[in-house]
DNA sequence: AACTTTACTTAGGAACCCACGG
DNA sequence: CCGTGGGTTCCTAAGTAAAGTT
């Protein structure tokens, strides 16, 4: 399984000879590019090399041979160097057909490259080729980063993409055109609506906003359209406030309570509002719907002329109705909408606030801390902090000295100075007692009563409906993170310096507050006051606060489902896509600037080098004694790497060992280019163990660096560019299409696994594996049992049939039969289970499914061979991937 | 400062198991 | 013997919050 890999990118363009050593693997496999079709073969292979994988976790090197088998990867340098030398003048937009030539050369570069790379490989690359297949590399962590975005990249690379929604765009506008007549006229008809709107109109925009998220209102559509039509379009227009009306009923309080926000927001301008909506029966509704929706289109009409003139402070009226429940079948197509201009986030924002955490419950009396021996009754405040201790105690955490230490500093500035007299040592404290009780707690938790179960999730619900949506724009959002984080003792991972601190409890007056002028503002808790309401439409987050630990911001943001989630997740994937188009070019450069004068510019070289090959993250400088030590690729110390001249028959070797992200330990051998190798001695020169390899170099200067190659591009956007490129060349290797679904699945989920390797996304393998192993193993026998019984039952029945020729006895032989083939599909469908979860030991496809394949990778290729994306993305995947399952075709390439 | 990426924890739900009644 | 229903078990998905990048 594994294996795999990497992927090369390396490109070397300039000497195909030394081979850089890139192939992706593929599955297990590496395949090579060229075969990849025939190579399916191989993939097969691969699986078969799955299997190995499993021992995996104590040597990752050991995949990556596998992927660097194929290799020939120097050949593939060698073709992707001639294309990129040709396509190089290729502009961003290259077709994509030439573009997707030139990726699959890179990656696997074998394929296609083969007839030219032959050439070369014939004579120089052999040696290169087995070097880079030594390297095998897995890629830990890569450099991850963010995306980013530049917004002028993804406009370009979008630019295509736009053009068809602008056509569909253009339709809608007819229609809104038709339909804004009569619009007007419903306007006439109902007056309350028309007044807001037409503040709107008149002068500035005016949104509407409703609660909820579907964009009801909408202008497109005309009248006759039905309400759901209504939902199910997206307003073109950037904001289109509706107002919903739902049929849903809030619950009482909600509603009164969004109407009491309404109407005061309202009343500045206009008020009137038809709040009462709520109340009225279906049929009126539809048509203050419709009403709505007109009102809507004027609102785009009037922010049109806005955006002509200046948008100043645009007041939108929002209405609040806040509906919950919301079946929500209305889905905002904001991809389908204008893009606001740049650095403004939204136009209208109105939330509750953040939630913040109950307070303290002191322990009953029957619970006792004891110091030395003896029952201590602490003070309330300290008590609770003795609580925080003593869920820990049975955690490995509190054998670590750091971790006590931090606690025992921190508890003492809560106690009261006769506990502090008191309490000297933590060993003689004794937190037993608290710690059962709070077992005997969550116990009980879980074996609520069915109605107690019921009723509080009734409440909870309350809370999300109340505190988990806000208005942006006229459309109700999924707010991420609304709940402030509870107090408690800080985790941190890995060999962090600060674990075991308190992370204090927070209060209305810690936490800032955005949101629009004209909303109506969150009110603190009672008797409290936020430390500030401010107005920044350039930022995204709702709330923020500063964290006593490390005294980091954190903020309260959206949703991923959200708008501004997901565009930001869009253009995130149009940045790596644009980078496709050039990074044969970036390739060249760095493989020219190994031989810079400058000693700068060769390290820098060298560390792109690594980012791009290896997906190492780019590795921020932090502050010693204040976080884990931990690195990426710039900070990386001449300790964390050997260099090995000649290992296991490969030559110019370096081997990483240092912890990444997380303190996740990245250990590799990778056989480079020789003159990297060289340029790794001469950094490495004159120094001691500790000293910054690349000591020219951080990450501004690299991403400077990479700004001036390519609009937008930093350090991560070269991991969601291998990974997203990855999963495309794999799962065009892997998919036969004669395959049932669950094979195809699997052929999926192997795409993935290869991603995961490249970004090294691996897991510990789950603690019931084994068990989990084992029971999936007997259950395939005890299967296989049945079948034969069935089988040998469904013989007798034929033979009986054939003697007798009765009809009865021809229907049991048809039954029998039947019943043979369902339980040989099952057979197939827990064999593909087992062999997909033993390839999956140690390997986590959450984070590469999340954060960096396109998803309109995966969504073509389930459109492309019917497999329903309900199998590949669940809920919360399809949630935030909306946009993507709505506008990938199966034809769409990354 | 503002976000994205990440691992880990917990809640919730489906699958499973078993006793009981028809 | 089968169906039902309540209780468990197991696994996934949701949520939390730390740790990266820009």
């Amino acid at each position: 399984m594994d294996g795999p890999v990497h992927h090369g990118p390396v490109a070397n363009h300039t000497g195909i000879t030394n081979g850089g050593s890139e192939h992706v693997l593929v599955n297990g496999h590496n395949s090579s590019s060229d075969e990849t079709k025939r190579s399916k073969e191989g993939s097969s292979s691969k699986h078969h090399g799955s299997s190995k994988h499993s021992g995996s976790s104590s040597s990752h090197n050991s995949k990556s041979k596998h992927g660097s088998s194929h290799s020939g990867s120097s050949l593939n340098h060698s073709s992707k160097s001639k294309e990129s030398s040709s396509s190089s003048g290729v502009p961003k937009e290259s077709s994509s057909s030439s573009s997707k030539h030139r990726d699959d050369k890179h990656k696997h570069s074998s394929s296609s490259s083969k007839s030219k790379d032959s050439r070369s490989k014939s004579s120089s690359s052999s040696k290169h080729k087995e070097s880079s297949r030594s390297s095998s590399s897995k890629p830990k962590d890569g450099s991850s980063s963010s995306s980013s975005s530049k917004h002028k990249d993804k406009q370009s690379s979008d630019s295509s993409k736009h053009k068809d929604k602008h056509k569909s765009s253009h339709k809608e506008s007819e229609r809104r055109s038709s339909s804004s007549t009569l619009k007007v006229e419903n306007i006439k008809q109902e007056p309350k609506d028309s007044a807001l709107d037409f503040k709107v109109k008149s002068e500035t925009i005016t949104i509407k906003t409703s609660v909820k998220d579907e964009p009801i209102g909408d202008e497109e559509m005309p009248l006759n359209v039905s309400t759901n039509s209504i939902k199910s379009e997206p307003p073109k227009r950037k904001f289109v406030p509706s107002d919903d009306e739902d049929d849903v009923p809030l619950s009482m309080r909600m509603a009164h309570v969004k109407r009491q926000k309404i109407s005061a927001s309202h009343a500045k301008s206009k008020h009137v509002d038809s709040d009462d909506e709520d109340d009225i029966p279906l049929s009126v509704r539809t048509q203050k719907i419709k009403k709505e929706k007109h009102k809507k289109e004027h609102d785009i009409s009037s922010k049109v002329k806005k955006k002509v003139t200046n948008t100043s402070s645009e007041s939108v009226s929002p209405k609040k109705k806040v509906k919950k429940e919301e079946p929500e079948d209305h889905v905002w197509k904001w991809w389908e909408e204008e893009k606001k201009e740049e650095g403004v986030k939204w136009r209208y924002l109105e939330h509750r606030g953040p939630l913040f955490s109950p307070s303290y419950e002191p322990l009953p009396k029957s619970v006792h801390f004891k110091y030395d021996g003896s029952v201590m009754k602490l003070r309330p405040e300290t008590e609770e902090v003795a609580g925080f201790y003593a869920r820990f105690i049975e955690h490995d955490y509190t054998t670590k000295p750091a971790f006590n230490q931090n606690f025992v500093k921190d508890w003492r500035k809560v106690m009261s100075s006769e506990e502090r007299q008191t309490i000297t040592d933590l060993s003689k404290c004794n937190f037993r007692e608290l710690f059962n009780h709070y077992q005997q707690v969550s116990e009980d938790r879980k074996n609520r009563s069915k109605e107690q179960k019921k009723k509080l999730k009734e409440e909870n619900e309350a809370i999300q409906n109340e505190y988990g949506f806000c208005t942006m724009d006229g459309y109700k959002q999924k707010i991420g993170n609304f709940r402030i984080e509870p107090p408690g003792l800080f985790r941190g991972r890995g060999d962090h310096p600060k674990m075991g601190m308190l992370k204090k409890r927070l209060m209305p007056e810690d936490v800032m507050i955005n949101c629009s002028k004209d909303s109506e503002f969150p009110k603190p808790p009672p008797g409290h006051k936020w430390k500030e309401v401010r107005h920044d439409n350039s930022v995204t987050w709702l709330a923020s606060w500063t964290e006593n630990i490390q005294g980091q911001n954190k903020y309260v943001m959206l949703n991923p489902s959200s708008k501004l989630k997901g565009e930001k997740d869009w253009q995130k994937y149009e940045t790596a896509r644009k980078l496709k188009n050039h990074v044969e070019r970036i390739r060249a450069v760095y493989r020219e600037d190994w031989k810079s004068k400058e000693m700068k510019t060769r390290q820098r070289a060298v560390a792109l080098y690594f980012i791009d090959k290896l997906a190492l993250r780019a590795g921020n400088e932090k502050e010693e004694g204040e976080t884990a030590d931990t690195v990426g690729c710039c900070s990386l110390r001449v300790e964390h790497i050997k260099l090995h001249e000649e290992v296991d028959g490969q030559e110019c070797v370096v081997e990483f060992d240092f912890l990444g992200k997380d303190s996740i330990r990245y250990q590799n051998r990778v056989p480079v280019e020789k003159r990297v190798f060289k340029n790794l001695q001469r950094f490495m020169e004159n120094k001691r163990k500790e000293d910054d390899l690349f000591d020219r170099l951080n990450t501004s200067i690299l991403n400077k660096h990479l700004q001036d190659l390519m609009e937008g591009l930093t350090a991560k956007v070269f991991r969601t560019f291998n990974a997203s490129k990855t999963l495309q060349d794999q799962l065009s290797l892997l998919t036969k299409a004669e395959d049932p679904i669950t094979a195809k699945i699997l052929s999926y989920n192997r795409a993935n696994r290869a991603v995961a390797l490249l970004c090294n996304h691996q897991r510990a393998a789950p603690k019931t594996f084994g068990q989990q192993m084992d029971r999936l193993t007997e259950k395939i026998k005890e299967k296989k049992l049945v079948i034969k019984a069935a089988k040998k039952d469904m013989k007798v029945a034929k033979h009986e049939y054939k003697d007798t020729g009765s009809q009865g006895k021809g229907n049991l032989y048809e039954k029998k039969k039947k019943s043979v083939q369902r339980l040989e599909e099952q057979l197939t469908k827990l064999e593909v289970q087992a062999t997909d979860k033993e390839e999956n030991k140690e390997i986590a496809l959450g984070t590469s499914k999340l954060n960096y394949l396109d998803p309109r990778i995966t969504v073509a290729w389930c459109k492309k061979w019917d497999v329903p994306i309900e199998k590949i993305y669940n809920k919360t995947q399809r949630d935030k991937f909306r946009w993507a399952i709505d506008m990938a075709t199966p034809d769409y390439e990354f």
